[in-house]
Order: C-alpha cells, then sequence, then structure tokens
DNA sequence: CTTTATTTTCAAATATTTTTGAAAGTTTAG
DNA sequence: CTAAACTTTCAAAAATATTTGAAAATAAAG
C-alpha cells in the first residue's frame, strides 16, 4: 500500500469512528488529515484535499481548536493562518474526555438531580427514586473515572488500569 | 414535581443523550420508558406513550433487544408481547460497552491494521506509522480495559478504580 | 383451512443535520 | 484612508438519518 491511500484509508476511518459518536464527519477527518499531515495545514488546503467549501472547513476547524484538538500556527511572513493537530493520542484522548464530560455527562447530572425533587412515597415513585439514584452512583464514579484519567501524568492511568487485570 | 413530570424528564433527558452519542433519539426514549415503567409494556403502550408509529417502535425495539437492553416477556393467555428493561446501571453499561466495542472499536482496529501495511521508508513515511501505531497501542490498551470491565463481578472494576485515585 | 391478531418490512415522507457559497466582517499592507 | 487578503457568518440547499404507515408476513385460534 502506497503512503497516499494509507493516509486516505485512516482518515476515512476516523471520519467513520467520529461519525458514529456523534461527532461531524468532516470534523473527523480534517482532524485525521492534520493528523497525517507532516506540517501545518491553511484553510485553503484542507478544502483543496478534502474537497469540501470554505465555510465547512472553516467551522470545523474552529470547533476542532474548542475541542483541543487543533492548533493555530503563525507562519512568519504569511498572512494566513496555518493548523496543526498535536499527535500524541494520550493528549488526544484526555481532550476528548474533557469535552464530552461538559457537554454531556455534567448536563446528564444536572437533569438527574432534578428529577430526584419527585414528590411521593407510593412504591412507584420509591422504585423511580432508586433507579435514578442507581444511575446517578454511576454517572458519578464515571464522572471521577474520568477526572482521574484526565489529570494523570502521560500514560499512568491506563498503565494502572493494565495492572488491575490479574487483581479480580 | 409530579412522578409523571419527573419520567417524562427523565425519557427526555435519556434521549438527548443518546442523541449526542450516536444512538437514536426515540431508541433510547423506549429504553427510559421502560426502564421507569413498573411493568412489562406492549408495542400498542409504547406507541401510546411516546407517540411514535408501530413500525419506529417495532423497530427500536428490537434493536434494544440486540443490544440486550430490553427483554422480551411472554403473559399468560396474552397473545401481544411484552418488553421490559433490566434495572441493573451496571449492566446496562456493560452491554453498551460490549456493543460498542463490536461496532467501533473493532472495525478501527481492523482498519489501523491495514494502514500498517505502508510500504516506504522515508520520513514521512515513518511518522505515519509511529502515529499509527501510537493510536492502535491506544485502542488495544482500550480494547483491554473494555473486556476487564465487560468481565467484571458487578461493581467490581468501578471500585478498583477509585482506589486509584489516591496513588497518582 | 380460514380468520383474526400481531409482528415485520420497507418505500416514501419527514425531520434533522451537515454543507455550501456568497456576502459581510476583519485584518494587514501600502 | 483604500485596497487586497483572509476569515467568519448564516440562510438556503443538499445530504443524511429517522419516522411513518400501509402492505406483507407470520403465528395462533377456532
Amino acid at each position: 500500500m502506497q503512503l497516499d491511500e494509507a493516509k486516505s484509508k485512516f482518515i476515512q476511518a476516523w471520519g467513520a469512528l467520529g461519525s458514529s459518536w456523534g461527532v461531524p464527519r468532516t470534523m473527523a477527518q480534517i482532524h485525521a488529515l492534520l493528523l497525517v499531515s507532516p506540517q501545518a495545514l491553511t484553510t485553503e488546503e484542507v478544502m483543496e484535499a478534502l474537497q469540501i467549501s470554505r465555510g465547512n472547513a472553516n467551522m470545523s476547524l474552529r470547533n476542532l481548536l474548542d475541542w483541543g484538538l487543533v492548533e493555530k500556527e503563525v507562519h512568519m511572513g504569511e498572512r494566513k493562518e496555518f493548523f496543526k493537530a498535536p499527535k500524541d493520542t494520550m493528549y488526544m484522548a484526555k481532550q476528548v474526555a474533557v469535552q464530552r464530560k461538559k457537554r454531556e455527562l455534567e448536563p446528564m447530572l444536572r437533569a438527574l438531580q432534578e428529577v430526584k425533587e419527585v414528590e411521593g412515597n407510593d412504591k412507584e415513585t420509591q422504585e423511580f427514586r432508586s433507579l435514578i439514584s442507581d444511575i446517578d452512583g454511576f454517572a458519578r464514579q464515571s464522572e471521577s473515572m474520568l477526572n482521574l484519567f484526565i489529570s494523570s501524568q502521560q500514560n499512568w492511568f491506563m498503565k494502572a488500569i493494565m495492572k488491575l487485570a490479574g487483581k479480580q
């Protein structure tokens, strides 16, 4: 397999992965493109490489900046902005963890808190409360786990988990 | 807050959570509805409660069965099928882990394997190979972690991780 | 076997999400 | 200041995903 073909397959696969996890396909593809590019690219180059519009390229790049998955770079004497993607996998995973925690886990915890306030003491209400507090407990444990991962040094978290394998 | 209002809020929140993780909103809502229902429900009852069509209810329930998040129940003397959702949070989380591993992690591992076969020894190709093998390493660690979680007893995995918190 | 209840299928309709592209906005150079 | 380079915005268009509903299939009852 030639490098170009391999890059293209990787870009497709990364796009598909994003898509099935609720990340717009193009945004994931741009991320992949920047990951496999030796140098930082301009908006024009991203548009050209993925055959997408300026608006799309611009918005997707801005979102990737928000996610902390892409960084801007200024080149001396050049007016355009260049974009590059940090290639450290653990760093990427932590950025994604930070964002999804903020965007999905925290709103869910708030919703569970609200719904806990339900009135009544009949059996059905008690069972409802019990379900909600089970889910809430799990959500809080997940939050702690994510915090541990996010604030851990480099590969510590994954290594520590691998070590748990024998102990169960 | 009244029980009905609380149930409805929970159903909405669960639907939104699913939606932002690539699970069809209605499928997640049906799951939530069954979680908060004291008894098993028929397709008719699901249609009525969520105001959705028969086709939608049927397909979503079938998918939930595939995911292992919903079970069929037969009632003596009744011809229709009844559906209920196991309310054990850890069990649910494990089912989701099994399915997402199969549907997204494994295809990604295969794609990475393919793309590793790239020919050439120039600097750019070497950097590409290095990126792919980093991502592959992380993906494999994730897979091991999921396997550990999936096959662990009850709450063992989460508890073990909580205990790691002080040790870093 | 025939009738009726129930479930499944799937093409078409609808809804939602993503993408486009042109106009407006901003920044830098001269 | 003015013009050119570049970026951002956003309404409309296109693409994609979801939902509908009626017809077909299946299963149970009589």
